[in-house]
DNA sequence: TATACTTTTGACGTTTCTTGTCAAGTCAAT
DNA sequence: ATTGACTTGACAAGAAACGTCAAAAGTATA
């Protein structure tokens, strides 16, 4: 799969746009750019953001996107991954109802 | 909340130990077990397992429990955090459906 | 209040990971 | 064989994670 970066080389082919030209438009390297479109390094946020901008897509998708599979490479190896995301994700329900309560104060 | 630092830090108490004693059998600096029970700082996985070891819990939930907190704390402050957990989901069951494929070759 | 502890805190040096860049290499079309 | 797009590998700079130490803060007891 690698979602993002095969997304963002489909878009640019799309368009028949070189390495080169999205690259200098979102002021990277093209070989920094050719390594994201095929899953051999990760972009930034900034990045992202930039890549959603130029191919004018919503960016919280691309960025859910990007994080979901940063999260997902980042435990790929671990035996329990899955009981992982669970507790992520109570701990992230925990977290943001306590910073409701700071807001509250 | 922090989940595996009050756990263990309840863990030590029950049953009466000094920071020293602990930190000493697990093999770092009561200091730095001081820090992670506050979850000032994250436990390496080899610490999780070292406890797991001392305090005879499983260590498949401690791992988890581990891993799941590194998690949220990675992606709290962002916005997309919840679906990217959700992405993160579908992209681990892809890359193991891979695996057993690979395997199967 | 002095003493004897345990625990917390802050700063520091080291190591490890991430990021961007360059130059050389591959590959396809002409 | 030349051109142009893309890929690859190695490197350096910067950021982040880790462990350690010594000083400070807290706690109980005599």
């Amino acid at each position: 799969m690698n979602g993002l970066g095969s997304m963002i080389r489909v878009l640019r082919e799309h368009r028949q746009l070189y390495l080169r030209q999205v690259a200098s438009a979102i002021d990277i390297d093209q070989a920094l750019l050719s390594k994201i479109e095929r899953g051999e390094r990760r972009a930034t946020k900034e990045q992202v953001l930039a890549l959603a901008n130029f191919y004018k897509i919503a960016k919280h998708k691309l960025l859910a996107i990007w994080l979901g599979e940063k999260i997902a490479y980042e435990i790929k190896d671990e035996e329990n991954a899955i009981d992982a995301l669970k507790i992520a994700e109570e701990t992230l329900e925990y977290l943001n109802g306590k910073k409701i309560q700071e807001n509250n104060v």
